[in-house]
RNA sequence: GCCUGGGUAGCUCAGUUGGUAGAGCAAUGGACUGAAAAUCCAUGUGUCGACGGUUCGAUUCCGCCUCCAGGCA
């Protein structure tokens, strides 16, 4: 759809024009949808920010909106790369803040608190580590375990040392490497970040009561499913992505990729599912406990767009 | 009908030579600076199938009943 055509809601003033809208919440939670209606509302674009579905290729199983779902309402940044493409945080968060450059009255939507916080640049600036480092400090692991790493780890940076686990390998992994590749500590390379909701922005998080939650996740797999799923993972592989789609680890596509009866592997996606959605908002409070939350199933419309400074005098 | 094996946490199962029980997964809460749809941490009161007997004490031994699975008829 083309932005000049776009028409103003004459109830709205015009100053909410420039102001970015983010819309945040779990997997299933309804946020698309809520972004739909703030982007009808201030004539704007609704702006992809969770970086699965930036895939293409991977339409149903990532829950990139449908036609039907977008109603019209522009939408940019979904479907945008190839399987093969390596993304991090803090790249993509560039390439979501060009989207919101180009998109007039941008309506950010995402699930993934930290490339959020990439979108939002609260990451350090951090040198490239190669490919081949990473994998040398995961075969480290992978032969001394996760104590032995973490123990070199707190020899050469007490600090970082101190905030991981002894458990927690792709953390001690990371941050070895990351010394290894600068030869400095990654505690310092890691300060000063940024927090908080950026200036100007103003968020939502949409927030469905845990057993509502864990239902809309059930309900939403079955309709995946049913929208043929499994056959879009066949697609994928006919075209040689089982390799990127291995790598990727989307959730579901394991499941799909290793096949066994359709019943159990449905079941054991949701149950993967409404666990991510219990971290997502996990992440999401701890990071801004400031924003406003709605609850998609008790609440009307009204009251969500009320919190985002959208209430309309009547 | 008979024989055998079973009935223990939401699920799959350990275990208690008699002193009322614990793993994995799930669940719940939490952490989170390039694996993040990832990774990690914390949290375990359950009529140990029912009833009765023996015992100071039974989930454990005995009897009886019941349910499930397999076998024999």
């Amino acid at each position: 759809m083309a932005y000049e055509n776009i028409t103003w809601s004459p109830l709205v003033p015009m100053s909410l024009a420039s102001i970015p809208f983010a819309i945040l919440g779990p997997t299933a939670s309804g946020k698309s949808s809520l972004a739909v209606e703030v982007a009808r509302r201030i004539g704007g674009t609704v702006v992809n920010g969770d970086p699965f579905q930036a895939f293409a290729g991977l339409a149903i199983g990532t829950g990139q909106p449908t036609e039907v779902e977008r109603d019209g309402v522009p939408h940019l940044g979904y479907g945008a790369f190839p399987l093969s493409q390596r993304i991090n945080p803090a790249d993509f968060g560039a390439q979501v803040r060009e989207w919101l450059g180009e998109a007039p009255n941008p309506v950010l939507v995402t699930g993934s608190g930290l490339y959020l916080r990439g979108i939002w640049d609260q990451l350090s600036v951090l040198p490239e580590v190669s490919a081949a480092l990473v994998a040398r400090v995961r075969g480290w692991e992978e032969g001394l375990g996760s104590r032995a790493l973490h123990r070199f780890l707190a020899a050469v940076d007490p600090l970082r040392a101190g905030q991981l686990h002894p458990n927690d390998g792709g953390r001690i992994q990371r941050a070895l490497a990351l010394h290894l590749a600068t030869g400095q500590r990654p505690s310092g390379l890691l300060d000063g970040v940024a927090r908080g909701v950026p200036a100007g922005w103003r968020a939502l998080l949409v927030l469905p009561s845990r057993p509502l939650q864990r239902e809309r996740v059930a309900r939403r797999v079955a309709a995946m499913v049913e929208a043929g799923w499994p056959e879009e993972v066949g697609r994928a592989v006919a075209f040689g992505a089982e390799a990127d789609l291995r790598r990727l680890r989307p959730l579901g596509y394991e499941p799909w990729l290793e096949g066994g009866d359709p019943g159990a592997i449905q079941a054991r996606i949701i149950q993967g599912t409404q666990a991510y959605a219990k971290r997502q908002v996990t992440y999401f409070r701890n990071q801004w406990p400031e924003i406003p939350v709605w609850d998609p199933d008790t609440e009307p419309v009204e009251t969500a767009l009320e919190r985002l400074g959208l209430s309309l005098p009547s």
